[in-house]
RNA sequence: GGCCCGGUGGCGGAGUAGGCAGACGCGAGGGCCUCAAAAGCCCUUGCCCUUCGGGGCGUGUGGGUUCGAAUCCCACCCGGGCUACCA
């Protein structure tokens, strides 16, 4: 079909609109009427300009935010930036850059692209975290948590870069090294600002259990918190001196197959003990060359190719002492090794090599004994000189005096009760989860509002006089934090409480993490000078009803938030146990089977598509290209077939527009107009059930349906049903509206109707339309389709059988021993 | 090692309170239109047979339950992700 009609051109009425709902605030009406709905999508870090991550991420929530207000919500839809953080202080080390000016320049770079692609934001609620406006309330924040006695400072060990001078958060420690100057990272101890999130382990991991977030997430935050029971067992330095040393284990039914004992190598006892050994000063000098993360997360190899884990060759050093075994009074050899770790438990354990794999690992490098208090429940024998794999499931308790012959469940139980008796154990539940490691040697974010004074000690600075402001002036080349090494900032202070001159503030600023832990409570009133955020109307809004983001902040930001929403509701500042009530985890952009990047040159930048086919066409081809859940290859998708789709979408229109301005709406072929409603009514129930659901790859392929039965239904010009076909586009261009709003808004107008098609409401479908006096069934025998027929569609079993039989009947060839009939669709006959 | 996803045409994917497998699209082949092309439109497209009526086989593999299994159960294979010396 030929036509002189316009073509297709997004690109000539694209930016227009999107200037037009930004600057008009289209989308600022969350105070209109309506159930409210808070729709969150995580927001940006300004690096550089959007990616296409980030046109995904915006493409489902635009289409999840735009359904849901045209389905008569109100919507709260913000978005702002996350904007403190390291490659801002990088880029200002490396090339010079203002940090400042570098990330806003970066911000507007991004904001002009979401506007571009008209992502439908509330425009009038924006947020920098790095704006001394939102900054000044993360410091309070911090305050809060300080009065709670929920931020404390102690002395940890610490990631140390000793080139660039400064502490680096694990993420930034990459195989051991430094991500910026390449040198080996130390651990050193350093006194350091945690918040206390440990206190609410507890109710971080029950609360898993009343949100609604997918598996992954919700299980790699209870294995993040790690919460295991067991017992803490006091054990006895064997010499004069004695001391006691406390041991974590789960086990405690194989205190009778301990036969050594570890300490972590910086465990105070040893360290004490072992001050003047050279050997042992040298074992804990090349432990601590090992970084933290090297030794717990296992990144990279130990250059002897040992793979990272519990397989991992094992460092120990005999001490020259002994420990006693409280149950069995036996002298256990002790030994300092860098698999047993200072942080977790209580830094020391009872070696049971016959049913723990990493002691029987050590145990066949140094040559100790190994002894088996656990019998298979299988029967199989264990062999102490032979075994190389440790035995952990059930069994039979042995070689274990008077527990002998208990399952170890049952051992497990009475030897607790038993040395608790004694005061030597007690029953205890162990986290794995720590205390959130806040501060920071950096100087592009909020600083931390102290100041240490030598009389008054560590004194928040008071509500009134935040935010402690970053000064401008800040030098980037000096080796070590430039806020610390600033000539004025840190002494520019006297103590809040007796004005001491001698007072200083604190030089570190708080992790990026801190800054996103609280935001979508300033998205609430994001402009407010008198508090961080309204009371009355966090309780109306939160929890946030849907959140969208990648699943790379699984065990950091949304654990974070959940501490801090729970911290908060315990100051009454929030009525609400979690922040996030729903999370969705959109899948990621790929391209030929591997992550984008600049380094391996195989990245697509939404710049690319936008400009070529259209903003429509970028987020529809998102859309359509599978579940949002679900990675997107860009090697596999078709921009050219979805704008193939639109262009088809708006020739239709426009030759619809012109056929009726020069003959009216007519109603054409009868047939052709039943065929068309029919189909209008079925698109539109069965998309409006897809965006419920958020599946928006098949809400457009039946979107699709209905456009080729307006084709069907215009091909031949003399009997176009126009009524029928007007009635199908104006259903169409409002379920197509949240997925491609520029091409909907621009038909929609050229439809005649001056507001916007955004702002108006979701089709209807006439059902009445949908109801069939007759069906067609499956006819089967012996579960084979072997014909169909058409019946009443009311028609009831015996009818169906007997029209079964008689349409199979010269296919029929023994009795029919039985009949399956499922009224409305199928009738199976069962033959011997 | 632990946890979590997946495995359906050449490709992306539809379809699971068990009931017509392959919706929709991409790609491919053929045709119309055109001087030609682009665009657009029409037809075909899981595999194998076929006398063109149709028949057989098909959802990672092997079992099972059932009148009937992509869907439920058991065992296994493969791919991907997260996590890991956590005592």
């Amino acid at each position: 079909m030929t036509s002189d009609v316009e073509r297709y051109d997004p690109t000539s009425f694209e930016p227009a609109h999107a200037q037009r709902w930004h600057d008009e605030r289209t989308y600022s009406r969350s105070d209109l009427g309506g159930e409210g709905f808070y729709a969150l999508t995580m927001f940006p870090y300004p690096s550089g300009d959007l990616h296409m991550g980030h046109a995904e991420i915006f493409s489902i929530h635009d289409a999840m935010v735009r359904h849901l207000r045209m389905t008569g919500r109100r919507v709260l839809n913000p978005i702002g930036w996350d904007a403190f953080g390291l490659p801002a202080e990088n880029a200002a080390r490396n090339r010079g850059a203002d940090p400042k000016a570098w990330t806003y320049a970066n911000i507007e770079e991004q904001r002009s692209t979401v506007v571009r692609l008209g992502y439908s934001f509330d425009w009038d609620r924006v947020l920098h975290t790095c704006d001394p406006e939102y900054y000044r309330w993360t410091q309070w924040l911090f305050v809060e948590l300080f009065d709670a006695g929920l931020a404390y400072r102690r002395e940890a060990l610490v990631n140390w870069d000793p080139v660039d001078r400064t502490v680096l958060a694990n993420e930034q420690v990459i195989d051991g090294r430094g991500e910026r100057s390449g040198a080996v990272v130390q651990r050193i101890p350093r006194t350091q600002w945690f918040l206390r999130i440990t206190d609410y382990a507890d109710e971080l991991l029950e609360g898993l259990d009343s949100i609604d977030w997918p598996d992954r997430v919700k299980n790699a935050q209870r294995n993040w918190i790690g919460r295991s029971e067991g017992a803490e067992v006091t054990f006895r330095v064997g010499d004069a001196d004695g001391e006691e040393v406390l041991v974590y284990t789960t086990r405690p039914d194989t205190l009778h197959g301990a036969t050594y004992f570890v300490f972590a190598p910086e465990h105070p006892i040893v360290a004490d003990r072992m001050a003047a050994d050279a050997d042992y000063q040298a074992f804990v000098e090349e432990v601590a060359s090992r970084s933290d993360v090297e030794r717990v997360s296992g990144f990279g190899d130990d250059g002897d190719g040992r793979e990272r884990g519990a397989g991992r060759a094992k460092r120990g050093l005999r001490l020259d002492f002994d420990v006693i075994n409280p149950v069995t009074g036996a002298s256990l050899p002790a030994y300092a090794a860098d698999y047993v770790l200072m942080d977790y438990g209580t830094g020391a354990i009872m070696a049971v090599p016959a049913h723990d794999q990493r002691d029987l690992d050590f145990a066949r490098q140094e040559g100790l004994p190994v002894r088996v208090v656990i019998q298979p429940s299988d029967g199989t024998e264990l062999d102490e000189t032979t075994m190389t794999e440790a035995y952990v499931g059930d069994g039979v308790t042995v070689n274990s005096g008077p527990y002998d012959g208990l399952d170890w469940r049952d051992t497990k139980e009475r030897i607790t009760a038993d040395l608790q008796a004694k005061g030597v154990a007690r029953a205890t539940v162990n986290y794995r989860l720590r205390d959130w490691l806040v501060s920071r040697q950096r100087s592009w974010g909020p600083p931390i509002p102290v100041v240490h004074c030598p009389s008054c000690g560590e004194v928040p600075v008071p509500v009134e006089q935040l935010p402690v402001r970053l000064p401008d002036d800040l030098d980037f080349t000096v080796a070590g934090s430039p806020l610390d090494l600033h000539p004025t900032w840190k002494h520019d202070v006297a103590c809040p409480s007796c004005d001491s001159e001698d007072a200083v503030r604190d030089v570190d600023t708080m992790d990026t993490f801190v800054d996103s832990s609280w935001y979508f409570l300033r998205f609430l009133d994001p402009t407010s000078v008198d508090e961080p955020w309204p009371v009355d109307v966090a309780g109306r809004w939160l929890p946030i009803d849907q959140y969208t983001g990648g699943v790379e902040h699984a065990v950091l930001h949304l654990l974070y938030s959940r501490f801090v929403v729970k911290a908060m509701r315990d100051r009454g500042r929030v009525d609400a146990d979690e922040p996030f009530q729903a999370l969705l985890n959109q899948g990621q952009v790929i391209l030929g089977g591997a992550a984008m990047s600049k380094s391996k040159g195989n990245l697509v930048v939404p710049g690319e598509v936008y400009e070529t086919y259209g903003a429509d066409t970028l987020r529809g081809t998102m859309l359509f290209a599978s579940a949002p859940e679900d990675d997107i290859d860009w090697a596999d998708v078709s921009p050219a077939g979805m704008h193939k789709w639109l262009s088809r979408v708006w020739r239709l229109s426009v030759e619809h527009l012109a056929r009726t301005d020069a003959g009216g709406l007519g109603d054409g072929d009868e047939g052709l107009a039943a065929t068309l409603r029919r189909a209008t009514a079925e698109a539109i129930v069965g998309a409006s059930a897809d965006y419920d659901g958020r599946k928006y790859n098949t809400a457009i392929a039946k979107m699709m349906t209905l456009t080729n039965a307006v084709l069907d239904a215009t091909r031949d010009a003399s009997r176009v049903p126009e009524s029928a076909v007007h009635e199908a586009l104006e259903a169409l261009l409002p379920m197509l509206a949240p997925i491609c709003p520029f091409i909907t808004e621009e038909l929609w107008g050229r439809f005649g109707y001056d507001t916007s098609i955004h702002l108006g409401g979701w089709p209807t479908a006439d059902t009445s339309l949908l109801v069939d006096d007759e069906v067609e069934v499956v006819l089967q025998i012996n579960g084979k389709v072997r014909g169909r027929i058409t019946v009443a569609a009311d028609a009831d079993r015996d009818a169906m059988e007997a029209a079964a039989r008689e349409a199979l009947a010269d296919q029929l060839t023994g009795e029919v021993r039985k009949v399956i009939v499922v009224p409305g669709k199928l009738v199976n006959l069962v033959v011997a």
